[in-house]
DNA sequence: CGTAGTTTTGATGTCAGTCAAAATGTGTGG
DNA sequence: CCACACATTTTGACTGACATCAAAACTACG
């Protein structure tokens, strides 16, 4: 018998060069999936976890869909990022011990939980595991620093490019396409994540379609000239 | 002897508390100040490091301020954040080991030097340095976040009001005044942090004087009205 | 088929950017 | 100590990109 059922076995996982598992051996690999706990799959708008909340686990997106947002003490939200397969969440909880966000799924999904005190104990006897959670860490300081540059110094046009690059990489990654994908998200989220209205987005997207650079069919995209995308955000592509 | 200069010690460092040996033993404090390197004091507009630079430590400050700041292919340059004393900066260079933004000095100042290669080995021996390093990047990923809620959710007023409460805060923290302190960074670097123009900055500090909430004198800031400039934030104040 | 939610489109307003110039501060050499 | 050059900050006039408001079009789902 397993240690753990297949479904939530990392070694088995097609994702575990992009998660937690990175670079680890393979009883390395047997251990930490002994500590991953099933969560039952969530529906829409189901919430993985509020703000405020105490942290027991991290959650590894297995499947579907997640946003993470904040709200301030007024009441306004600011949509943090968007969870893919692979991607772990939480990491901003490490710090008190309690959840900095909210996070919602966008659509029918399954995280891996991983319970913070286990894997804090794995990560002393794992050096290497240690090493991929300061990484992962790290990869989220970096791309947090993109998303400022971005609502610091960036057009509407330039976001909206920005936005579309980003999801096709992610799902490249991810061995999708990375010229057609469906949006999982609403206008009204994309446009908070990039601090714009839901109105320029829709915007955005008529002009980029209009000038036959990507086409839209409600939540399908596809990107028809991915050069000429890239040239909005980089001018000496 | 001592196993390092006086001026390196962990041991006699009130910022202890601050910084990287926050929760450790004496004896993990004395470990941990063997491996720390001293660098020559930097002058003002002097680089700690650059963008793509392989990184082979990372640093706390010690005293004086840095600021750090990313260019994108464009050339524009975005300020991720200023360095205080007590924070350790370069945390962004773990994923690939290489550092993905400038740090430059705003006045005289001097840092800590940790190799890289050392600290992970300590890390390794010391597991709640291990932790307080992960409270670290969390910390990072924390304020980070609230950085991009500003970015995207907050008028010229709110976002000047916030960085002064943010350098009042934090000087409080470093037992200084949180009333009054001197800006070692200019209009434009401000503005360039807030995603504003420096012409912007200029007119909110104004406006902030006009209604006696601050006082101006160059780089000389004085809170008057604490209460008020919160309230500005937060409405509920 | 009808209702509710989402997206698109159009008209108008406003906050902050840009440009330009004046005011103030800082540093250097005589 | 002063005079000059240069950098930074402030102020004013104008402009423009995106927000807001409003309504229509489209979609989804019972």
């Amino acid at each position: 018998m397993e240690p753990s059922s297949p479904l939530t076995s990392c070694l088995t996982c097609r994702l575990s060069d992009l998660c937690l598992p990175c670079g680890l051996q393979i009883n390395e690999l047997e251990q930490l999936a002994t500590i991953i706990k099933n969560k039952r799959p969530l529906r829409i708008d189901e919430l993985l976890y509020s703000q405020d909340e105490e942290c027991q686990s991290l959650y590894a997106v297995k499947s579907g869909s997640f946003r993470s947002f904040i709200v301030n003490s007024e009441g306004v939200e600011q949509t943090i990022g968007f969870y893919l397969p692979g991607e772990l969440t939480g990491l901003d909880a490490l710090l008190h011990g309690r959840f900095s966000c909210y996070a919602v799924a966008l659509e029918t999904g399954s995280v891996c939980e991983l319970p913070l005190s286990r894997l804090n104990e794995l990560c002393v006897e794992i050096p290497s595991l240690q090493h991929q959670m300061t990484r992962i860490l790290s990869k989220e300081i970096a791309s947090d620093h993109d998303q400022i540059l971005l609502l610091g110094h960036s057009s509407a046009k330039e976001r909206m490019a920005t936005f579309l690059l980003m999801l096709s990489r992610r799902y490249g990654a991810l061995g999708f396409s990375n010229t057609e994908f469906k949006l999982s998200m609403r206008r009204q989220d994309i446009a908070n994540f990039l601090g714009l209205s839901n109105e320029t987005i829709s915007r955005q997207l008529t002009k980029l379609r209009k000038t036959g650079i990507i086409s839209v069919k409600q939540r399908g995209i596809q990107i028809i000239d991915l050069k000429l995308l890239r040239s909005i955000v980089e001018p000496c592509y």
